[in-house]
DNA sequence: AGTACCACCTGACGGC
DNA sequence: TGCCGTCAGGTGGTAC
């Protein structure tokens, strides 16, 4: 489930690994995943290098000279890995990029569900796809203008990329449980002081999550996310926590600790 | 505008 | 042991 802690770890390992290497060539495994024909993506890659990257909520771009981005969005189930024998990729390995440092970096996606594309124009390609502001960019006044007049429930406003880009289904349940607010609570009920607590809830997850590498086994006792299963324990007050369906998604939450405003 | 529901896809898991 | 239905969850489309 990359989403925007899990992508910002993505770029971090990108950083560390890919960058300033000429890419010799490239292998489509499995071309469901391409947003552009095959051969258009290996003219726009074959011999450039990665420069450097961006995140820009769940999606990652690694630019390359002059101005031409390499977009990888990972659905539900991707991920990267650089190594140097063949014989070290990833299972689900669909494109496959070849250094001339004899590396490689895989963009591996079991489900299928990412995409590869190619842009010039990042900002655009943003606008374009709708994407609000990234959930790590935005201050607070802009967080409270971007949630203003929705009638819905919070958590699917969380979870909505064009309000704001980067959370999905398990860090909105986190946020919520860390700002105390019931997934099902109306956005129009809350006011100023609880948005104010739900944009440091936000900000404070997501961070917290980015410096734990997005790995469940390193988060903070205090955190929902290693007991979001079904009837498993409350970390803070031991009850029990529950699941219920939010706009067809699932989302669990501590019945005591998370309740509807009256 | 918001919600419910379906589809895409693969593999893990539980039931029998 | 092995088959089968269900589910996960990001996104997008459709119907209401």
């Amino acid at each position: 489930m990359p989403e925007l802690p899990d992508v910002e770890v993505f770029k971090q390992y990108a950083d560390a690994t890919a960058l300033h290497q000429t890419i010799e060539g490239l292998d489509v495994t499995r071309d469901e995943v391409l947003n552009l024909p095959e051969q258009e993506l290996k003219a726009h890659v074959t011999g450039r290098r990665f420069e450097s990257t961006r995140r820009h909520g769940k999606h990652l771009f690694l630019r390359m000279e002059p101005d031409n981005w390499l977009m990888l969005h990972f659905g539900m189930t991707g991920e990267l890995k650089y190594f140097k024998k063949e014989n070290q990729a990833p299972v689900h390995t669909r494109v496959l990029f070849h250094f001339d440092n004899g590396y490689h970096l895989a963009y591996d996606c079991q489900r299928l569900l990412g995409e590869v594309d190619i842009t010039d124009d990042l900002e655009n390609y943003i606008k374009e796809r709708e994407l609000g502001p990234d959930a790590l960019s935005l201050d607070f006044d802009s967080f409270k203008a971007r949630l203003e007049n929705r009638r819905g429930m919070i958590k699917s406003a969380l979870m909505n990329q064009e309000i704001i880009a980067g959370i999905g289904n398990v860090y909105s349940d986190e946020i919520l449980f860390q700002a105390r607010l019931h997934p099902k609570t109306k956005v129009s009920d809350l006011d100023k002081d609880t948005l104010k607590t739900l944009f440091d809830a936000m900000r404070d997850v997501l961070q917290t999550a980015i410096d734990c590498q997005a790995d469940p086994d390193q988060f903070p006792a205090s955190f929902l996310i290693p007991h979001r299963s079904k009837d498993d324990d409350c970390p803070q007050d031991g009850g029990e926590v529950t699941q219920i369906k939010v706009s067809g998604r699932n989302a669990y939450y501590c019945p005591d600790c998370q309740k509807m405003p009256s």
